[in-house]
DNA sequence: CCAAAATCAAGAGCACTGCTCTCGTTTGTG
DNA sequence: CACAAACGAGAGCAGTGCTCTTGATTTTGG
């Protein structure tokens, strides 16, 4: 039933595959801003024209790396999460947290690519990225609607409970949450600082030789802010 | 007493002057990137190798625009936290944290420059931009050790208090603080926090469209934070 | 089966970048 | 006043993204 390829169309595939490889080599190795069509038209001993026969411009290899780097991120994060117990909570948001700083700190230019500065002259375009891009976000946010819906009834549903000025309900359909305003304003808060620490961390404003375990600190940071929703808060702990 | 410049020597300013005003300038509309020095020359009616005689290289330039930047963002922050009363330390934070949030929104390339991305192939020197790079997060750090040491005796010293595994010392004594490790990592994740939330929002994550209104929401977050170590608290409110 | 059509790699070329070097000219100074 | 320092202009080198043409190869349809 498989349709056979011809040759030509399983070179067509093959160099595809080398290109996109020798891209994300060498934004890992150099960044993204450095990112080298003719560069890596050189690697592929190839001629730098030949390549726009495979991609149509450095942007749309940019959009291919962009959308590589989200989904490998997400896919370890989602790992992450699901090594523990599946009640567990709050041990699913500490591995998914600490999945992410791990990753960003192995792979801090494509880290940069993703949530650093905006390429110049490149926008990336949404229909494309916006659902690998937020494949983390939507899991530690439902996470925590799931923790926060333990012991209440299933026909209930989350109470709005707006703070005051601030509508969730455009983001809460659009993840498609149970979750109240508190536990919302907790998720953000935590995704806030899982990037700033992260950020800060990759892109050196800890300085070059941190008097500090910046490993040590993220977890700690992490697991300080779980306890504020945790056992003895005021928000009634949930795990 | 005031030495008498030549013509030459005056024009030598002015021109020197005339580049860095250019260089902001393409630096908020362009990116950091984009920055060319053959653009800002055209801009300035001159040929590029002209430029060369003020400024010794592209790097360069933007070493005197990153700490520029600094300069003028830590200026601003200073000038909020002043604007408080001397002993409300909240309020110091919060307006100190709202200047920071509405400087990086007006100036989301420099931004960038200072907080996102490393620019590839650019290393900032660290003897030029450690000081102003560092003025904010020392600002709020100071002023949460103010905050912490209200009530207690001036003869004694925060007790160090060691968090397990994470020594602190080593930037105790960089900026000077005299602070628990248990304000300290307030003061972190207050720091994370801040450009967390503001990275996110420079840098597009929050989408084209956000369903929410980000500047509402930065200070909710921050009042948030604030509370943790607030009246009610178990940390023992100290405002 | 073989000619027409599609696809390919290669190369030249355009406009841009950072940066260097040289060449007259202008300016400051001993 | 003469000499040296500083100056702007221009050419040039190596690199970039990208386009277009050319000639060879492969696929496909009559």
């Amino acid at each position: 039933m498989t349709e056979q390829l011809s040759p030509r169309a399983q070179a067509r595939i093959r160099t595809n595959q080398r290109i996109l490889a020798v891209g994300r080599d060498h934004l890992a190795k150099y960044g993204a801003a450095a990112l080298s069509l003719r560069a890596i038209a050189r690697d592929l001993d190839l001629v730098s024209s030949a390549v726009y026969r495979y991609v149509a411009s450095r942007d749309e290899l940019l959009t291919m790396l962009v959308v590589d780097a989200y989904t490998e991120l997400a896919d370890e994060v989602t790992a992450a999460h699901d090594s523990a117990p599946a009640n567990d909570h709050r041990e699913q948001i500490r591995r998914s947290c600490n999945a992410f700083h791990d990753w960003a700190v192995s792979e801090p230019s494509r880290y940069a690519l993703l949530y650093g500065s905006p390429v110049p002259g490149y926008q990336a375009p949404a229909e494309q990225t916006t659902e690998p891009g937020t494949r983390v976000v939507a899991l530690l946010m439902r996470t925590i609607a799931d923790a926060a819906s333990v012991g209440r009834p299933a026909s209930e549903s989350a109470v709005p409970d707006t703070i005051d000025g601030l509508d969730f309900d455009s983001i809460r359909t659009e993840f498609d949450l149970d979750i109240d305003d508190q536990h919302f304003h907790f998720a953000i808060s935590l995704w806030a600082t899982v990037v700033g620490l992260t950020s800060l961390e990759v892109f050196g404003q800890f300085g070059a030789e941190p008097g500090l375990d910046l490993q040590t600190l993220f977890t700690l940071q992490i697991d300080g802010l779980l306890d504020r929703i945790g056992p003895g808060s005021k928000n009634g702990g949930f795990w």
